[in-house]
DNA sequence: CCTGTATTGACATCATTTCCACATTTATAT
DNA sequence: ATATAAATGTGGAAATGATGTCAATACAGG
């Protein structure tokens, strides 16, 4: 799977380099809100993107976090007038491709290689997402943070002498809103994982030291890596 | 995007109609369990298929339940030695055509038109999805059955003098396996809609009978039928 | 170095949801 | 027709999670 990622973007990069310039933006730019319709297909290049929505009363929920050489394709392809169901803005200062969705489909309907990987990347998206969702839903707020915490490692966990170092700066708040849940509960919760030696946080960085508590305390089931991750 | 499914399932029927046999199965069959190898694509011709997880304390979680002229195909197209990470078993009888794995990844990529509509259809899942679980994160279990309602009414929705029956018997155990929440809590969420006139509900089929007070009660964006619905 | 702002930590209160216990009704099978 | 199982209805205690408030730190910019 892995390997069809790295094709499917690498077929993107090879084909668009030379038509679009990279482009950079700031964290938190705005690229797409719900409802607007559709105009590029996002190649990422270095960075992180969120994806989310805003409850009517003001509370958040981020969806996913995609990072690092990553396709953001978050419409139905070859419908007419296309339009986003949630947002998208960089969590990070990020380097991107912009491809124009047209030129975009134009390029998956002619290109059999390209469509092929692009069919097997949709449907390890398909299960990822719901794989998230479901432990989400499934395992209460506490569960919910430990498969968030799990994910994290997957995603942007990089190894320290004293266990895994999530390598992105994340505060309270962006945790509780990875599991729709609240600051307070997350400040508890992390607390009582700091406590048992679980994990550390410094520098809005977390360390996970014992990634097996974690686990099974929500009955983690080791899925591979490419259906485990926040994005 | 409707097209887009029929022909999907127009192009697979074509292709496998003469190749398999229709088989029946009876309702409560189990196709698949979470963890087992991949070995059929299921083209469901007639009848209901549950997909979802059991949690370790027992607690069920229904995903997504696919009906009529549909596909199932819930695993990592073209990976090697794929399995399921979720149950599938029949809701109802059923009809449907068995697929080789092997065979259907094989139609699909030899004949583009094929790949183009499953990347297509796949997309629309993948939004789906997604919508689906955010909608049962973010409202509470009375937002999170609301909103499912009206995904019944979309999906199984047929329209009768005193509103939109949801035609499939369905307990409120199940009902309540849809939120993951508990019978007694859907039990009372019923009773408070049907003292409201809201809903009917006899021999197990629900009655929607004001639509808009559930739409406007967890604030619905009104999306397109393709992306709000129980499948 | 100071000041305003964002983040973290802690706690009390309130709302939601689950869990448990049991009664009643409805369907199914003999 | 009767026994049995399945589904529905209800009440109350316990657990979980949200909300609001306030103090203590950390940090960035002038």
């Amino acid at each position: 799977m892995k390997e069809l990622k790295i094709s499917l973007y690498s077929l993107l990069i090879q084909e668009f380099i030379d038509k679009e310039p990279i482009q950079k933006f700031k964290a938190g730019t705005i690229l797409f809100n719900e409802k607007e319709t559709v105009k590029y297909v996002y190649i990422l290049v270095d960075g992180a993107v969120s994806l989310g929505r805003v409850h009517v009363k003001g509370k958040e929920f981020i969806l996913k976090i995609l990072n690092g050489e990553e396709l953001i394709l978050e419409y139905q392809i070859f419908k007419d007038q296309p339009f986003y169901y949630y947002y998208g803005k960089t969590f990070t200062d990020c380097e991107m491709l912009l491809i124009k969705r047209e030129d975009f489909e134009e390029f998956v309907r002619t290109n059999p290689a390209a469509n092929s990987a692009l069919t097997a990347w949709l449907s390890t998206r398909y299960l990822k997402a719901q794989m998230k969702c479901m432990d989400l839903i499934m395992n209460g707020k506490k569960g919910g943070l430990y498969s968030i915490l799990i994910r994290l490692c997957n995603t942007y966990g990089v190894p320290v002498e004293d266990g895994i170092l999530i390598d992105v700066p994340l505060t309270h708040q962006e945790l509780a809103n990875l599991t729709y849940g609240t600051r307070e509960v997350v400040q508890r919760m992390l607390k009582e994982l700091r406590e048992l030696g679980v994990v550390s946080y410094e520098q809005q960085k977390l360390t996970i030291r014992d990634l097996n508590y974690i686990r099974e305390a929500v009955d983690c089931q080791r899925c591979p890596i490419e259906i485990c991750g926040i994005n």
